[in-house]
DNA sequence: CGACTGGTTGAGTGGTCTCAAGTCCTGTGG
DNA sequence: CCACAGGACTTGAGACCACTCAACCAGTCG
């Protein structure tokens, strides 16, 4: 259905942008050790035995994607999991008239490809790098292998998915009955839990008005009056693509005006 | 945070309504036996041995409950998973001021607790039965202690899951790009494909608009003025809650159109 | 009968979208 | 260095979709 431009794949960086990936005469170090890895991030993958850890990674890839990039596309045959190891991802679907609605916003750690845990015949998501990003790949068969004999990484996918379920639905409730106002002033609130802030105290991710507006539904124009209305309200202050929020409690009984709070992350288990 | 209401467990039938369910000396029969049902029914429990069964049934409950009562409530502590036997249940969050978004309609053999299969510290969602219904309640230590021995379980949940995970994250995407008109339209399908018709040729399923408009996401006198655009147009036929598709392409039209098509319900594994 | 629930219709409002024009910013090439 | 092109952003005007409020109807139950 969809074809794939071959950029997905080049990605010859014109330099290295992160120290670990020290160019080896024009060539990038591309694979960090896996179980080196595994103990560092808290991951899916975090329990696995070292022997499962090398089947998993048997044929594991480690991707370099500039800003812009696509990772994979919707509708395309699943090959394998994506995981986000360094950078900033966008996960979206296509709707009406090719419009994109942004499902998630991923960060360092977290798996592009929820629907893929379980059995699927096409990806049913897109992903697409907002920052220049390094992207780690699964083989979908070692994936099935590992899974197949590790019951705990089975349940430990389990947690993973309900969660993640859990966060669509609480979606779902909000873009059925909040307004675009509320649900902007939740999108900020959730960007800096989620990216934190950088040195000038600003939300540490650059994105577009329109990704902004394909996050929390709406048209472009409509996320431009609303921030500016809250600039002038002096709820936060905006340069460019860098936010910040000046009047957190302010925004918070904007995004939840019935004093219920931001969700829980994962920490809710 | 929410109260439960004492309603939820009395439910004494005043007369018994599935022929399963003979009533001796005053008092319903109340428990099939899970191995019968395992073997007729394909639920998540399908593949386990007998032994498994019987330590997931060991507590087991069976309720019968009647059109507008509660089978358990958002907030509260999970004690179990609920399975729908028999009926039709619709599965709800409250948001803003109390307003009930319905999440998911359950028919037959669905589970109610998707959540609930992960750990999870309360139920994220209500359910209430929308005609009598029977509902199996499977003890959450029970559940757990088979989950942690079968790695059979474990897998199938992964893939009740995951198929639940996506379908939530599409309805995201339709209702931030879908208008009303098409968001119902869609909803009428749905409702067919999930509960068939009855012998009028109308769609199984007696919602009130309030229901309708709480799945849909919008109010009570939007869905009726959609519904009676819809009549006007011979699209359908309604005859107090029973709606009849009378054309079904243009109705799809409607829904659809870019020209895609309803999504696969389980099959598309 | 009155009370109540569910449904329907109309009028008016307002939130949000679309279209159009124009500005700001950044990278590129001369 | 400047000029320029293109993309991102901003603002205004107008239209329209959908919401709210209010009135009213039909059926049911006590």
């Amino acid at each position: 259905m969809q074809t794939v431009p071959s950029t997905a794949l080049e990605a010859p960086p014109r330099r290295c942008f992160f120290h670990s990936f020290v160019p080896v005469k024009g060539k990038v170090q591309p694979y960090t050790d896996c179980l080196e890895c595994r103990s560092r991030c808290k991951s899916i993958f975090s329990d696995l035995t070292d022997e499962e850890m090398n089947v998993l990674c048997a044929h594991k890839g480690e991707n370099i994607y500039r800003k812009g990039q696509t990772i994979f596309y919707e509708g395309t045959r699943p090959t394998g999991l994506y995981i986000l190891r360094k950078g900033k991802v966008k996960v979206f679907k296509k709707g009406l008239w090719g419009r994109e609605q942004i499902v998630r916003l991923a960060k360092e750690g977290d798996l592009l490809t929820y629907r893929a845990l379980g059995s699927v015949s096409h990806y049913v998501v897109s992903a697409e790098a907002i920052e220049d990003s390094v992207v780690c790949f699964i083989d979908m068969e070692d994936y099935r292998k590992v899974l197949k004999g590790s019951h705990g990484l089975a349940l430990r996918v389990i947690q993973i998915l309900a969660q993640a379920f859990d966060r669509a639905e609480n979606a779902i409730r909000d873009l059925s009955q909040k307004s675009v106002r509320q649900r902007l002033a939740e999108t900020l609130l959730q960007l800096r839990r989620q990216y934190d802030v950088d040195e000038d105290g600003a939300i540490a991710v650059r994105m577009t008005r329109e990704d902004l507006a394909n996050v929390v539904g709406t048209a472009v124009e409509t996320v431009v009056r609303f921030l500016s209305e809250f600039k002038g309200k002096k709820m936060i202050a905006v340069r460019g693509q860098k936010i910040s929020i000046l009047d957190e409690e302010r925004l918070q009984r904007t995004a939840f005006p019935d004093g219920t709070r931001l969700p829980e992350g994962c920490s809710s288990e």
